[in-house]
RNA sequence: AGAUCCGUAGCUCAGCCUGGUUAGAGCACUACACUGAUAAUGUAGGGGUCAGCAGUUCAAAUCUGCUCGGGUCUACCA
């Protein structure tokens, strides 16, 4: 064997993994992880693709390495993993960012810079950052296919966007309506409500409040409230937006909220009027000390007088008819008929969003400027109104008010509030109950800085409504990770699901394919590339389209030449012909971002114009994960669109990570600048400490602190540790020459140590499998850490130590045969745990697994695969798993623990040997259990022997403590008079209760009370005294130290001390672990006997042929032992 | 406003599902020890109203309800 183990000067994980990234690269093992895996079952995974015109951030990490360890273990599960990357590449910010880059606002386009321009600056500008990506990707490690991604924007993915959307529209589930939405009549435009969630939006403004009076038309139905009052009765409503009172079509009433009517005075105008209100709001209108005042007297003028008629619930309001509030040429009759025949306004209807912490409890409901008047308005046939232009201002027929702006939309010198003047008019003609400035918070445009108002505009919907119940039942196969995301975020989502606003006015984006003639009575939805060919020689034949001069002549080159990108503005100079031979033109949105990425899964593959069995094989994933953001996002339009198109789930494991927050809690944001840069962060602590402290600091789900003081732990902790164990192992198997040529020793033939570790191993792995296979990798890569810290290295290597550099023992020139067994036993048995270990934490930290795997296969050959990404994952033999064996040791280790810090409390150091320790027995069990693992003890504490005392001996002190698990079941309430009963039992009654039973309650006859018995079950028995002795007690467990120093143990451990001190000379001296040495000692007389006494001892220790004492040494060096001064020099022999 | 997650030592987190004795670990801090794994390690110590209140129970960090604080998502409403 000419190969030796790698030995480092110093553990940089940075080195380690840029030298693994660059082997990964050579040796194609990303690939060959995927293509080895040909012809075994699929493990899908669907990428949730990212938008590179942004820098990735630290909270990238996160979800990457989830998403990348649950890949990487499937595959060294034996499945075929693969895992297509992809862009998103369409959308607002990718409009925005060019459009900071190129100086120009939304209202340039079309004049400063034409459409095809500024698309073509979008589709080039959209991937500037990725370059940057795909470097964060190879760095961090996260093993997804950069080569072949899918990409938005690109022809094909268009077109199995519009073959989804014509799949749709067939279905009906495509439609054209009027929605509610922000409108920026400043921008003129529609905002989305991510624009809307820009920082500064929402600002506090103060606005002319009213509150209006309605007066009641007299009927049946309203009857009830004229009883006892004279005069008018009158609903009043609030409104901060007077300016769409003149829209007004209805009054909200809800249904559980209780009204009153009050009897009182005009505050303006000081008539007599009864108002309608919620009972709950009175006080916010009327004094207390004005209650039932006298109308005429004369505090009358100062405090208004009222008088509460009648009380009734919401419900008997529904249905009365009110007087219209502002009538005016453009809100006849007439012409509220013509947006709904049916129209039935000036109602009171009913609504859950009614409250009473605003206003009266009566809504003013204009349907055209509110999202939830719209709703009602609809359902209860309120008709429509929108007497506002998309200017901002009254249209013709509104009055005095007509062209007037209802904001200042145009920054006018001498702008005169619409909605103070409308107020003022109201006051004047008795209709105003309430006039104030009312503070709130409104969002304005983030771009003009403009109050937005809410607006109807043309919208495209799916109808996904219709599949509601369809999609909650699904939902409830998926395993969500955390379960509470599924049933609570999404669920409550999906129960109330709305229809999917598809359509947005934009440059940039998939276009809707469908044309309508001018009337909009013709309809064609396209669904592919050749469907719209088809038609568009059909429109050139017909002379709606005619050819440029460049392509006379040649319609099928001009076609394929406009077809060739779907985007804007090509697709709009196209014009189809309708089946009665009329024009269509295409309708101008374009379709939702979100529709690009829900659709990836058929998308990614050209579904289905191509890889027809690609697709079937993989939809729908077995495992996707993103940001717990995208429940609504990305999560919902994968789901929407699955069941819609397939009636599937898109996923059956979803992963929601949670945010990445910064060490104090506090939201990562650029203008804070508390971001973590995650290129710095990797470069610093390279990315398998990065990745092991994303993942075992918390739960992915919980939202993280980031900080890089935790990373720093990870690295000394975790893989110190480790490298320090390996390079241990190197080191010795060097020296020995151990390269596992050896034939296994049997687990069953090996000591026990190493049939502990080994059985904790199998336990680990199941351990890891089994929180793997549930998507919990935080408790995995917890128990990986703690079996590498606490038991690998901390107890067996740290026990082992002797076995790996201490020689056999040499009988006549042969080493002895069970030294030898022991020894390759220990290698063979520490070589398991570091290749098993390498494999188990190879999905979350793949580089230095490797690394690990690498350095030791490439002496030892226990696996072929040249990495070890491509072996398969250790699977925990039951028959190796000794619980009985973990808890054997667990025993040795609390025992160890507790001689050692008796030994600390009374200040005698491990290096001097104690003659005996005392344990109480705690029954047959403990001692089968305590004896194996004697000698481990012995060992460990330098202690000569372990005395175990019998359970029933009258040399120690018992107490004993009640278990309150067994005695609470059945004691119940009298468990404390037992719990204190039991503490002041004598030895002699525990003993008798451990032996058979006990009565407590001896008087129980007496006091007419049930016997009750105990048994050695009910009591926790431990030890209080032991007299000579010093004790140590953890729960029942107790020992006892002998402190007793004879003078052989003396000098015993003074021999040990000089050993010691040796072992410092070689170490300064830089001696070899194997340079043999000649000890030569000026003789002090005392110390000689000692130390010839141990002469053999010691030479073997320190590798010394011989001890020469000589009378005196004038180069030799001072060492101290115990409290001894030693003159001594070591010579090496070459 | 609604939904959801979180709140345990100075910091990062276990424990909670399935209630039980003195609530644990690591880091940090202090002291001592160890020194052929050594940018390690061991032992000990200080440090907790388990966010608060109420309820259920013999018994609550654990179960229930409410409140407060923080995060996120959705909505933005007269």
């Amino acid at each position: 064997m000419d190969k030796k183990y790698n030995e480092f000067s110093r553990l940089s994980l940075t080195d380690f993994a840029n030298e693994i990234l660059k082997f990964w690269n050579q040796e194609k093992i990303f690939e060959k992880s995927v293509s080895e895996k040909d012809g075994h079952q699929p493990f899908v995974f669907y990428e949730g693709p990212p938008s590179a015109n942004g820098m990735p951030g630290i909270h990238h990490v996160i979800s990457r390495t989830l998403k990348d360890l649950v890949c990487r273990y499937k595959t060294m599960q034996g499945f075929q993993v693969k895992r297509k990357g992809g862009w998103d590449t369409h959308g607002l910010p990718v409009e925005l960012g060019v459009e900071k880059s190129l100086g120009i606002s939304k209202e340039d386009i079309g004049k400063k810079i034409s459409v095809e321009e500024y698309n073509a600056t979008c589709r080039r500008e959209v991937l500037k950052f990725k370059d940057k990506w795909d470097d964060l990707t190879r760095k961090m490690g996260y093993w997804v296919d950069l080569e072949h991604p899918y990409i938005t924007f690109e022809n094909n993915y268009i077109e199995t966007l519009w073959w989804a959307l014509k799949k749709l529209y067939d279905k009906g589930y495509l439609y054209k309506s009027v929605s509610i939405q922000p409108y920026s009549p400043a921008a003129g435009t529609g905002l989305s409500s991510h624009e809307l969630n820009q920082p500064g939006t929402y600002k506090d403004v103060k606005d002319t409040s009213i509150v209006a009076i309605f007066t009641v038309r007299r009927n049946e139905k309203s009857e009830f409230l004229f009883k006892n009052v004279k005069g008018n009765v009158s609903f009043i409503a609030w409104t901060t937006t007077p300016w769409t009172l003149p829209s007004n079509l209805g009054l909200t009433v809800g249904e559980k909220i209780e009204y009153s009517l009050v009897e009182t005075l005009n505050p303006y105008t000081h008539e007599p009027v009864n108002v309608v209100l919620a009972t709950q709001l009175i006080p916010r209108y009327f004094k207390p000390e004005g209650e039932n005042l006298e109308f005429n007297s004369d505090q009358a003028k100062k405090i208004i007088p009222w008088k509460n008629i009648q009380s009734f619930g919401g419900k008997q309001l529904e249905g009365i008819s009110y007087e219209q509030l502002m009538p005016s040429e453009a809100n006849t009759m007439e012409k509220i008929k013509e947006s709904d025949p049916e129209a039935d306004p000036f109602k009171v209807i009913l609504g859950d969003f009614v409250t009473t912490e605003d206003g009266t409890g009566i809504v003013h409901t204009a349907p055209a400027f509110g999202a939830d008047d719209f709703k009602v308005g609809k359902q209860n046939h309120l008709g429509l109104l929108v007497l506002v232009d998309k200017k901002g201002k009254f249209i013709d027929g509104v009055g005095e008010f007509s062209g007037r702006y209802v904001k200042d939309y145009r920054d006018e010198k001498n702008y005169q509030d619409v909605n103070v003047d409308i107020s003022v008019m109201l006051k004047k003609e008795g209709k105003a109950f309430k006039i104030e400035k009312f503070e709130h918070n409104y969002p304005h445009c983030w771009r003009t800085d403009k109050p937005v108002i809410y607006y109807p505009l043309d919208a495209w919907f799916i109808k996904t409504t219709a599949v509601k119940d369809r999609m909650i039942e699904l939902n409830k196969t998926i395993n969500w990770k955390p379960e509470s995301t599924g049933t609570g975020r999404f669920g409550n989502w999906l129960e109330n699901m709305v229809d999917w606003n598809l359509s947005r006015s934009r440059f940039w984006g998939t276009p809707l394919p469908i044309w309508q003639t001018e009337d909009g009575e013709e309809k064609i939805c396209i669904g592919s590339i050749n469907d719209l060919k088809t038609e568009i020689r059909k429109s050139v034949e017909k002379g709606f389209m005619e050819l440029p001069a460049e392509y006379k002549g040649q319609t099928e080159k001009f076609i394929e030449q406009l077809t060739s990108d779907l985007h804007k503005p090509f697709v709009d100079t196209i014009i189809l012909v309708s089946p009665s031979g009329k024009p269509m033109k295409r309708v101008p949105a374009l379709v939702d971002v979100w529709f690009d990425s829900g659709s990836m899964p058929y998308a990614q593959w050209h579904y289905p114009f191509e890889n027809k069995e690609i697709f079937k094989q993989n939809f729908p994933a077995d495992f996707i994960c993103e940001g717990v953001d995208q429940t609504r996002g990305w999560f919902y339009t994968l789901h929407a669109l699955a069941v819609l198109l397939f009636d599937s789930v898109a996923y059956k494991n979803v992963v929601s990570n949670g945010l990445v927050l910064d060490k104090n809690g506090n939201k990562m944001s650029k203008r804070v600048g508390n971001v973590i840069d995650p290129f710095k962060t990797l470069d610093e602590f390279g990315p398998d400490a990065t990745r092991w402290y994303l993942i075992t600091n918390a739960s992915p789900w919980d939202s993280l602190r980031f900080d890089t003081e935790g990373i720093k732990e990870v690295q000394r902790k975790f893989f110190g540790t480790l490298y320090n164990t390996y390079q241990f192992f190197a080191l010795y198997a060097n020296v020995d020459g151990f390269f596992n040529q050896e034939k296994s020793i049997p687990v069953n033939e090996r000591p026990e140590l190493d049939r502990w570790i080994l059985s904790a191993l199998n336990s680990l792995e199941k351990e890891v499998t089994e929180n793997l296979d549930n998507y919990e990798p935080t408790p995995a890569a917890r128990a990986i850490d703690s079996f590498v810290n606490d038991q690998l290295s901390n107890w067996y290597v740290r026990l082992c130590r002797r076995r790996f550099w201490k020689p056999a023992r040499k009988e006549n020139g042969v080493e002895n045969a069970s030294d030898v067994k022991d020894k390759i036993s220990a290698y063979q048995t520490l070589l398991e745990c570091l290749v098993q270990v390498s494999k188990l934490m190879a999905p979350v930290a793949p580089f230095f697994a490797d690394w690990l795997f690498r350095n030791l296969n490439a002496v030892v050959k226990v696996d072929t695969k040249q990495s070890v990404h491509l072996t398969d994952f250790p699977k925990a033999d039951p028959k190796i798993i000794d619980k009985e064996l973990e808890k054997r040791m667990e025993l040795a280790q609390d025992v160890s623990s507790l001689i050692l810090s008796l030994r600390k409390k009374v200040n005698i150091k491990v290096r001097q040997p104690l003659q005996k320790v005392l344990i109480p027995s705690l029954g047959d069990e403990f001692e089968n259990r305590l004896k194996p693992v004697v000698h481990i003890i012995q060992s460990e504490t330098n202690i000569k022997e372990v005395e175990v005392l019998p359970v029933n001996n009258d040399f120690i002190k018992k107490k004993a403590k009640a278990n309150y698990k067994t005695l609470g079941k059945r004691l119940g309430a009298g468990m404390k008079w037992a719990a204190s009963t039991i503490q002041n039992l004598s030895g002699e009654q525990i003993d008798r209760a451990s032996d058979s039973k006990l009565l407590l309650n001896p008087e129980y006859d007496k006091k007419g009370e049930e016997a009750i018995y105990i048994t050695s079950e009910d009591l926790e028995v431990s030890t209080e005294e032991i007299p000579g002795y010093e004790i140590a007690v953890k729960g029942s467990l107790t020992v006892a130290l002998d402190l007793e120093l004879t003078p052989d143990l003396k000098n015993e451990g003074f021999s040990r001390e000089l050993v010691n001190r040796v072992q410092n000379l070689r170490k300064e001296k830089n001696l070899e672990v194997t340079d043999k040495i000649v000890l030569i000692i000026e003789d002090k007389g005392l110390t000689k006997n000692i130390i010839s006494d141990y002469n053999d001892y010691i030479c073997a220790e320190i590798l010394a042929r011989q001890i020469d004492f000589v009378p005196s040494l004038t180069n030799g060096e001072q060492i101290e032992v115990n409290n001894d001064v030693l003159t001594v020099q070591i010579k090496k022999i070459s």
